[in-house]
DNA sequence: GCGGTACGATACGCCGCCGTAGCGAAGTGC
DNA sequence: GCACTTCGCTACGGCGGCGTATCGTACCGC
């Protein structure tokens, strides 16, 4: 029944536990003990594999906070926004995910370590959103002084506000409207 | 030296030091022992006067999370928005501010009191934005039909990006842009 | 100066969590 | 079947926070 020693068998479980325990109480919220419980596996045996809480939270965190979004390419800037923040809306509607991302936007702020974690994760989430924006200004779609960083936020931000501030449902219906209002804005004239 | 007894002395230093805490380590991160050393007041004082850690909390959070905001009426939508949203980035560039407010976001998805709360800071903090809106509306400068709360989101969300989630200075630029950007996607056309 | 009140100080038992140590069980390769 | 590794279990001392109980004290109005 066992699986094959020899193997580290425990990290998987223990991480699996881990990540649960940042959806559920938060970043800050998660013990070592919960994790042992949870996992099944002994407190010796996470101490054995991390030397820290948080090495095991840093690593677990990629888990519940996964940050890829679609890389969409349609040629079409209205297309490509709309395929992005429908990911995106996926991620802000999952409890687990917002609370992930939010309890270490908050830590973050007083901790320079993690600061340095919420801000990889960003950088990572936005990628696809900066790539789409950058050929967009190369196609002519958008004007070329566009200060890509600034767009990023006005365009997420208010999915964000939705979902992790006012804590509301994001529905199709305010993605539309976010969609319409980034190329209102972005686009000259 | 002393000030009056017989009138409740120790209440303000309290609720001054749990504001305070509050804006450092956020909203979970207080505990009733270190409110007691930082306020000089004794931990039998802080339960005399509040039946429990949220009471206080509750209590404190009003403090260094005053929500209250410019509320112009200059006439002219775009000037009503600079002077609103420049009211906003203030407190977003409140580190305090910040921590307190986005500690509670965090800290409500997992309590339905505090869900409360939070929701009664921020609508509180809407009202004068809706205001607004609804005046323009009602002068013709922006459409009828306009979901004004949609409109709310799409207007502050950005800067609360910024400043929560990417944890970013708002500077006078991006404001500025920001007012432009609701202009832009708001108005018909 | 006598009750009454607001308060500080100290101490209590309880709990959860910390990080470590020592042990035995189970399965591996050789 | 022996050496080795992974792992679970139990127990440890220490710490910080909880909420309460018991004092002593300073200051008020009367």
């Amino acid at each position: 029944m066992r699986a094959d020693p020899r193997v580290i068998r425990s990290k998987a479980s223990i991480i699996e536990a881990c990540a649960a325990l940042i959806a559920e109480e938060g970043f800050s919220g998660v013990s070592i003990e919960a994790v042992a419980n949870r996992s099944g596996a002994a407190k010796t045996t996470i101490y054995r594999h991390w030397p820290s809480r948080e090495a095991l939270l840093a690593e677990a965190f990629g888990v519940c906070a996964d940050a890829a979004l679609p890389s969409p390419d349609t040629g079409s800037l209205r297309e490509d926004l709309r395929v992005i923040l429908g990911g995106l809306t996926l991620k802000l509607n999952d409890a687990g995910w917002c609370s992930a991302i939010g309890s270490l936007a908050d830590a973050a702020g007083r901790d320079a370590e993690l600061e340095r974690l919420h801000q990889a994760t960003l950088s990572e989430g936005r990628r696809p959103l900066t790539a789409i924006l950058h050929r967009a200004v190369a196609r002519g779609d958008l004007p070329a002084g566009l200060d890509v960083e600034d767009a990023v936020a006005l365009i997420v931000g208010p999915l964000f506000y939705r979902a992790m501030i006012a804590r509301q449902p994001v529905d199709e219906g305010f993605v539309a409207r976010a969609v319409d209002a980034a190329l209102a804005e972005l686009r000259p004239g």
